[in-house]
DNA sequence: CTTATATTTCGTCACATAACGAAATGGGAA
DNA sequence: TTCCCATTTCGTTATGTGACGAAATATAAG
């Protein structure tokens, strides 16, 4: 019960559901999550501490970067069903395409000059 | 992704939760899901007006009293999968026995006597 | 019609949550 | 070492949410 009201919690809000979303195409640096979210970098890290706490997502660090993924087999079998339906869901409706394509431009531009372009005064 | 994000609000709530495992067990009058919760009326009325909202009951009036039932085919069939999940879910672990257990006593004790015995003051 | 009563609506309070910026952290780079 | 910089933590603010009681509503009973 606990768990449940902890995973419809963390999938309560739409940033959370775009960053899982976009973390379906694999793992992505914080910085993309960033640019993608268009928010800031305390609210996005906030956001993914969220979905970590909830056991929805898994993160390493490498390097400067932290990276987050998808946790696999997402917290339990009950949950991982929950977001393959949801997900199915989202994709039939075409409610994540445009941030599929803002993504991949995203990841495109390579996380050095990402980074770059989006700490750096210039 | 409103929608969903209207369903996972609704879902996110303990109280919710457990008038909609109520209700799985059939239709029932607001006095008997006041009587579960143990919460003031105005609160579990608007906790029903949240899940009616959101499509997750519905309700008829008969006579003084107002009955509230699951959806038939709650919402959308994907809603109807993640519910379908979550009441699964929640059986297995047994967290509905007690509620089931307090629930079969509202129910056998009648309408009209608890409600006498909720609202009037004796 | 008038009263009683089950439910809802409204107003308010306390608390949770999402947003931001500033400051702290911690791992490369110089 | 010292500096740089991506990320997190902290503090604050604004908004959302759940709780209650009082008042409004609607229907049955008298």
């Amino acid at each position: 019960m606990r768990d449940w009201l902890e995973l419809f919690k963390a999938l309560a809000d739409e940033n959370r559901l775009r960053a899982l979303a976009a973390l379906k195409g694999g793992e992505l640096c914080v910085c993309q999550l960033i640019a993608l979210l268009d928010l800031a970098p305390s609210t996005v890290s906030k956001h993914l501490s969220i979905l970590r706490s909830a056991r929805l997502v898994d993160s390493r660090k490498q390097g400067r970067w932290m990276y987050y993924r998808l946790a696999r087999d997402c917290r339990t079998p009950s949950a991982s069903r929950v977001l393959a339906v949801l997900f199915a869901d989202l994709d039939r409706t075409g409610w994540l395409a445009a941030d599929r394509k803002r993504m991949k431009k995203i990841v495109d531009e390579g996380v050095e000059s990402l980074c770059r372009r989006l700490f750096c005064k210039s």
